[in-house]
RNA sequence: GGUCCUGUGGUGCAGUUUGGAGUGCACGCCGCCCUGUCAAGGCGGAGGCCGCGGGUUCAAAUCCCGUCAGGACCGCCA
């Protein structure tokens, strides 16, 4: 046995103990005489007193940041008035006896205390094994271990049964692009990793399991972002004979415990919000409901009016509390992101004493206009109105950018001011089924081709373009301040309604046997009515340990270009290697 | 594919606007001093391809072009 105890677990009642303890060199305050050492375990940091009169004294002036140390002593009381009141351990320190150095260390790149919070990334990310040694990541990856095992404990407490699905899968074209890896027994074939286990569990459900749950590891091609890496990690779940309701409640209990054992705070009652409303209200799909801000429709303001931007599809407008006095350079910027966002210009209005408005466009609009603006915005004495005019699903997504843009609380659920975080959940439910018809009138899913349509909308699956795109879908987000969380849907359990929403997606119905077959199949033996869901749990630990970017509670992630500082992946392959897999390169790769 | 930001001893930054000697701050590192510190303190020292390449100029960390790396975002992410 290497150690007796944990550094960080020594308090006062402990003093007397003969201890032995193991971990790293985190501090070393050397008097000339007496050499105080900071030890760092993973369980928190202990001070080492080493006395040169006595035998662990040799080698103390050769011990240096970072080397990992074996120390035996007694623990005593730190001298009245040496307390430290900022160490858990701080009411005791360890009279060394015996230390002996187990390896010995070069000068860490980085500092590996709270100084490294703004080291650039990728030196950190190189050096990925001592910046794992910090206790902001130690925190972060045991906040994730125990959201893991919060929801584990959920799922199996419903009875839920673990399953877990395979990696090596057939690429489906549908959706995100697929990693692929060629296939060395089948040269010129390849395999698909997962986007998610979607199909699986849909096979699992006709195969009986009635209630399927993974931690499952979903892997999707696409560009990275501050909350997307290429893998990721979802809780997957699904539930035979079960409904929308029925599935939303589960996973609200299994986010709630985690959250609880995150947080000690439980998420209370999810409420609930339509997609079209959460686009008319917030301009998103995921709202942040910790601020107001909310989109007015102007429309009734100015349905008669004269002034020709305003004669539009639809008009609608925000008031920015307090922003009336901003800079006009701070205003012109705004109007150049919503035109960047797509809207065709961004009016803006000062808000004076009286309700007067001073804007460009003041003179353009009747005194009637410019009161129902105040009135109907409820804006007040230096605010700044903003409204933008057009499609209006462009007006509403043009002015949810901005909103955010101006109103957005940072990432933070740390207890500030002595008052509760924020935390608001949302479920967004009643998703289009659609996302956009193209020319041809050939729609593409909002969510994916598996997801039942609403019971009361299926006559519009014959309609027009128009009315395809108002079909609502048994579809629902969970949204956690302005993170989509996960999503799921009512899946189609029979084999006639997946093969008409396939050929409504233009896919054929050899297509479709060929892509899709073995599961319009498997729909041909009496496939239960079935429903699921997936959260992704980077997203929510990230939330909870207060971070604006997923790859700091993920061990070893990539960089925004995909590649591993660490590890040097991705590399290229050796001729051998590629030969044995039939591959050839097509052309020199740059670089 | 696109827009924007960043790149200066091991680390974090200032210096770039308005070109004039690698000039500065804090930390770390090395040496010496120091027996109660808490990211100890004092004194001294070492350490630089100003990301890389090209251009403009008498002269470039600084201006221009390109490129690489990292980051934020748009597209993309059923």
């Amino acid at each position: 046995m290497m150690r007796t105890h944990y550094a960080g677990s020594l308090r006062g009642g402990d003093a007397g103990s003969i201890i032995t303890v193991c971990g790293w060199v985190a501090a070393r305050r050397d008097h000339g005489g007496v050499v105080f050492l900071d030890l760092r375990d993973a369980s928190g940091i202990l001070q080492i007193v080493i006395d040169p009169a006595t035998p662990a004294g040799a080698d103390s002036s050769r011990i240096r940041s970072e080397f990992v140390l074996q120390v035996t002593g007694v623990v005593r009381p730190r001298p009245g008035g040496t307390l430290n009141v900022d160490l858990p351990t701080g009411e005791v320190e360890i009279a060394a006896d015996s230390v002996v150095i187990l390896n010995e260390s070069e000068p860490p790149p980085f500092p590996l205390n709270d100084r490294a919070d703004g080291v650039d990334e990728s030196l950190r990310l190189r050096h990925r094994y001592l910046d794992l040694r910090r206790g902001a990541m130690q925190r972060n990856l045991r906040l994730r271990a125990g959201v893991n095992r919060s929801v584990r404990a959920v799922m199996d407490a419903e009875n839920f049964v673990e399953v877990e699905t395979p990696m090596l899968i057939a690429s489906t074209p549908e959706g995100a692009r697929d990693f692929v890896v060629p296939s060395r027994l089948h040269p010129g074939e390849f395999y698909a990793l997962p986007q998610s286990p979607q199909l699986f569990k849909q096979l699992l459900m006709v195969g009986g399991l009635d209630r399927y749950y993974q931690v499952a590891r979903c892997l999707r091609d696409e560009d990275l972002r501050a909350d997307r890496q290429f893998e990721f990690m979802q809780l997957d779940v699904e539930m035979s004979f079960a409904d929308a309701q029925d599935v939303m409640d589960v996973v609200a209990r299994a986010v709630d415990a985690a959250v609880v054992g995150a947080t000690g705070r439980s998420i209370g009652e999810v409420p609930s919000i339509t997609w079209q409303d959460s686009m008319e209200r917030f301009g998103t799909d995921k709202p942040d409901l910790r601020f107001g801000m909310e989109l007015i429709d102007l429309g009734g303001v100015f349905a008669s009016t004269e002034f020709r931007a305003f004669q539009a599809d639809a008009v609608k407008g925000i008031c920015v509390t307090g922003m009336g006095e901003a800079s006009r350079s701070t205003v012109d910027g705004l109007v150049d992101r919503a035109k960047s966002l797509g809207a065709q210009g961004l009016v803006w209005m000062r808000v004076r004493d009286g309700g007067v408005l001073e804007a460009p466009v003041a003179k353009f609009l009747s005194a009637d206009e410019q009161a129902g603006v105040v009135a109907t915005l409820g804006a007040v004495t230096g605010d700044l109105v903003l409204i933008v005019a057009g499609d209006r699903r462009m007006a509403n997504e043009v002015l949810g950018a901005l909103r955010l843009d101006l109103g957005k609380p940072p990432v933070d659920f740390s207890e500030t001011d002595g008052g509760p975080a924020l935390m608001r959940f949302v479920w967004v439910t009643d998703f289009p089924l659609f996302e956009k018809v193209d020319a041809s009138g050939r729609p593409t899913p909002a969510h994916h081709p598996f997801t039942m349509p609403h019971p009361d909308d299926l006559a519009l699956l014959d309609g027009t373009a128009e009315e395809l795109l108002a079909v609502r879908s048994q579809a629902y987000d969970l949204v956690l301040n302005g993170w989509e969380l996960g999503s799921g849907s009512v899946r189609i359990h029979r084999a006639d309604v997946q093969s008409r929403i396939f050929a409504l997606l233009g896919i054929d119905a050899q297509e479709a046997q060929e892509r899709f077959g073995f599961l319009l199949d498997a729909f041909k033996f009496g496939a239960p009515p079935h429903a699921g869901f997936a959260f992704g749990i980077d997203r929510l630990v990230a939330l909870l340990a207060g971070e604006e970017n997923i790859r700091e509670v993920i061990a070893f992630p990539k960089t925004q270009s995909g590649s591993d500082p660490l590890t040097g992946a991705p590399g290229p392959l050796d001729p051998t290697h590629l030969r044995e897999l039939g591959l050839a390169m097509a052309a020199k790769p740059k670089k």
